[in-house]
RNA sequence: GGCGAGAUAGCUCAGAUGGUUAGAGCGCAUGAUUCAUAAUCAUGAGGUCGGGGGUUCAAUUCCCCCUCUCGCUACCA
């Protein structure tokens, strides 16, 4: 096992056009944090690195429907979740932004290495351009008619209703959505990074040296390897984001994955004018954690253009983590299924600490996991209050009650008490091996097992018993109990931070260092203590049944509404919405293409005729189910062959935020081929 | 369709290069106890380890098939 000087430990990078969620929480930013506060408890050279990452479409397209520029969205969200970060105790040596100056001079730098090395291939392609906005159209940009379902609110990278993937000139009759103009087709250059290139390189790095990663790491990235890699693009007609820096390049950026990335690099600059240390010397163990969306990136992306550059060391583990589900639910922003984090500070004031020690007990660490709120009433009531606050009481009360304040002596010890502190030293023994290999459950657990034998402990021994009969005994326990106590401000640190520094408040002590853990002489004899409070309360089941119905409120609002309200298309003439055939039909037969997963066969009656059409509806309808319907078609769309099926006209359905379908039908039964108007 | 990950006690999860009674925490039951936020401590009940087949003296652990969940990918409206 090769040893480090020291430890550079990454954070995905939060996309800043939406706040931060449990989901977060729990897949990245805890576990980084518990890792981080291990090292610097160890006396270990560690920078914690993070960012906002700034650039990319999505967050143009937002500043759009909101009427604000992307800069004004980029700031409002890197404020609220720097905050959100520091309110919740990770701590980062730098929370830093991609927006920032030093980062578009080191990616820029970056790039320009590449660019000299002659790394990239450089392809000139047809893009859409818009005459009237002047600039080339990014994919999200234009919307068309889908060429497969027929969609007409079809963006340039994907179809949203049947899920096709698209390049911007397939779209049918595409049209800007910035000017609304039709854009023309025009030659534009762009650099490639060729991942094929790596590809040898990169099996045998992780392939063959990094069997250790975690299953879902390593199987993903064979799974990617096996697939064989493509060219990517890392520049985009855009005009957010950083320039590519070369002669003749106007108009075009980076692409957002391949400046993000190296917002580590540029964070840890602004940070520190070492920084190279810890990105280039091998002595440097690179650690990124990450969620499993961004593996391909941080294990396949990212390491083949810090090949490719030269100079930087690679991560040493990628500990990424699988999803956090709510309630049974895939955690989503769109449909608010989500617990804020601003929003839970605000309504559990001083509770981070729980949140934490639900999120790392249950995190998603080998596959995903469920956030149930009233397992979190659970945790707390029943580990946190009742064994871990009420260990500490204990302790602390009792050196109250009988030595007024003031630590006792250990006088004579017997097996049992030697047992015991012997105990506390095997219990740190058993997290240091699962913290550094990332297992962090198990890590608190084991953990929460100190204040398990503190209560044990007392309960076995009963001091109140005796503390008239044999003080001297009593002196002894008193003073084992404190320094079980402080064992826990230092073995709980780096999961409840803010738990462990009130302990110290109460204890009247300093921070000890990891390597003083499993001592006995932490808290001296004569040594004062202060008058505890409560390190946890209880959560009662109406705070509980609150947040719950909160949940199930603002998805019932969702399903009522939609959240997102795509804006209206553009005006269309009465002339040519009437060019448009709309008509009743009744389904006849319905039946699944094969080897799709997608797609039904359909035979209609149309009123006019009986004539087939094929549909990207077989994820919401059973075939069965559809036979007899009547519902409402395009009956004069040009047809078009799909999966070697001619289709005559589309079906129209309406389809909310979340993509279901549901059938347009006439609310009466009506004769086949009625005109809908 | 292909690839990857997963399916183990009521719940959340560990685990085994195949081999004596499959583990933990929480919950539950019973008992003990009162220093402590009706907290704590002890004991116990609970699982044919997703389904089916195969290899083996022996499989929950290896192989094949199937079902379900999650993700990636392909084809595709």
């Amino acid at each position: 096992m090769k040893s480090f000087k020291r430890h550079l430990i990454t954070s995905a990078l939060p996309y800043a056009n939406g706040p931060l969620h449990i989901g977060h929480l729990a897949g990245v930013y805890v576990p980084s944090d518990i890792y981080t506060r291990y090292l610097r408890l160890k006396g270990q050279d560690v920078l914690s690195i993070c960012a906002s990452d700034e650039h990319g479409v999505p967050i143009t397209l937002k500043a759009r429907t909101e009427g604000i520029t992307p800069k004004e969205v980029v700031d409002r969200y890197h404020e609220l979740n720097k905050k959100a970060f520091e309110d919740f105790g990770i701590a980062f040596d730098i929370y830093s932004r991609t927006s920032n100056k030093v980062h578009y001079e080191t990616a820029s730098d970056f790039f320009l290495t590449l660019y000299n090395k002659g790394e990239f291939t450089e392809k000139v392609t047809e893009q859409y351009y818009d005459e009237e906005a002047g600039c080339f159209l990014a994919d999200r940009y234009i919307v068309g008619t889908c060429p497969q379902c027929g969609n007409e609110n079809a963006y340039g990278d994907q179809c949203e209703k049947c899920g096709t993937s698209l390049s911007p000139t397939e779209l049918i009759n595409p049209h800007s959505t910035i000017s609304g103009s039709k854009p023309v087709l025009r030659e534009t250059l762009h650099w490639y990074l060729p991942l094929d290139k790596y590809e040898g390189w990169l099996r045998e790095w992780i392939l063959e040296g990094h069997k250790e990663w975690k299953t879902n790491v390593y199987g993903q990235c064979k799974s990617w390897l096996e697939q064989g890699l493509q060219p990517r693009a890392v520049s985009r007609d855009l005009d957010w984001g950083i320039p590519v820096p070369v002669d003749g390049a106007g108009g075009k950026v980076l692409y957002v994955w391949f400046d993000a990335p190296i917002g580590y690099i540029s964070a840890t600059k602004e940070l520190t004018p070492e920084w190279e240390k810890y990105w280039k010397d091998p002595d440097t163990k690179l650690i990124h954690f990450i969620g499993k969306d961004n593996i391909v990136f941080h294990c396949i992306i990212f390491p083949a253009m810090l090949k490719a550059e030269g100079s930087f060391i690679l991560p040493e583990n990628v500990p990424a983590n699988e999803f956090l589900n709510l309630e049974n639910d895939k955690i989503s922003t769109s449909r608010n299924w989500a617990v804020w984090l601003h929003e839970y500070l605000e309504e559990f004031p001083g509770k981070q600490d729980v949140l934490r020690y639900v999120l790392c007990t249950n995190m998603p660490e080998t596959k995903d996991s469920d956030f149930m709120w009233k397992d979190f009433q659970a945790k707390n009531n029943n580990e946190l209050v009742a064994i871990l606050g009420n260990f500490v009481n204990r302790s602390l009360v009792l050196t109250n009650n009988y030595f007024g304040g003031i630590a006792p002596a250990r006088s004579k010890t017997d097996d049992y008490d030697e047992k015991v502190l012997s105990e506390i030293e095997r219990i740190r023994n058993n997290i240091e091996p699962s913290l550094e290999s990332f297992r962090f459950r198990d890590a608190l657990r084991e953990a929460m097992n100190l204040a398990r034998l503190g209560n044990k402990y007392l309960a076995d021994t009963e001091p109140w018993k005796i503390h008239k009969s044999d003080p001297e005994k009593v002196k002894t326990i008193i003073n084992i109990a404190l320094q079980i106590t402080a064992n826990l401000t230092i073995i709980l640190e780096p999961f409840l931070p803010f738990t462990t520094k009130k302990l110290r408040g109460w204890l009247n002590c300093g921070k000890f260092s990891w390597a003083e853990a499993g001592r006995s002489d932490l808290i001296p004899p004569g040594h004062a203590i202060k008058k505890p409070g409560l390190l946890f309360e209880k959560i009662e089941d109406d705070v509980i049944e609150k947040q719950i119905n909160k949940l199930r409120a603002s998805l019932k609002t969702n399903n009522d509404t939609g959240t997102t309200v795509i804006p209206p298309k553009e005006t269309v003439s009465f002339d040519l919405f009437s060019r448009i055939d709309i008509r009743t039909a009744t389904v006849l037969e319905a039946e699944k293409v094969p080897r799709t997963t997608k797609l039904l066969k359909l035979t209609i009656d149309t009123g006019i005729d009986t004539r087939t059409i094929v549909s990207g509806i077989a994820e919401y309808f059973q075939p069965d189910d559809l036979v007899g319907k009547q519902i409402s078609i395009v009956a004069n769309l040009e047809p078009r062959k799909i999966k070697g099926i001619e289709s005559k006209g589309m079906i129209l359905m309406a389809e909310d935020s979340g993509g279901k379908l549901v059938l347009v039908s006439p609310a009466e039964k009506t004769g086949n081929g009625s005109i809908i108007k």
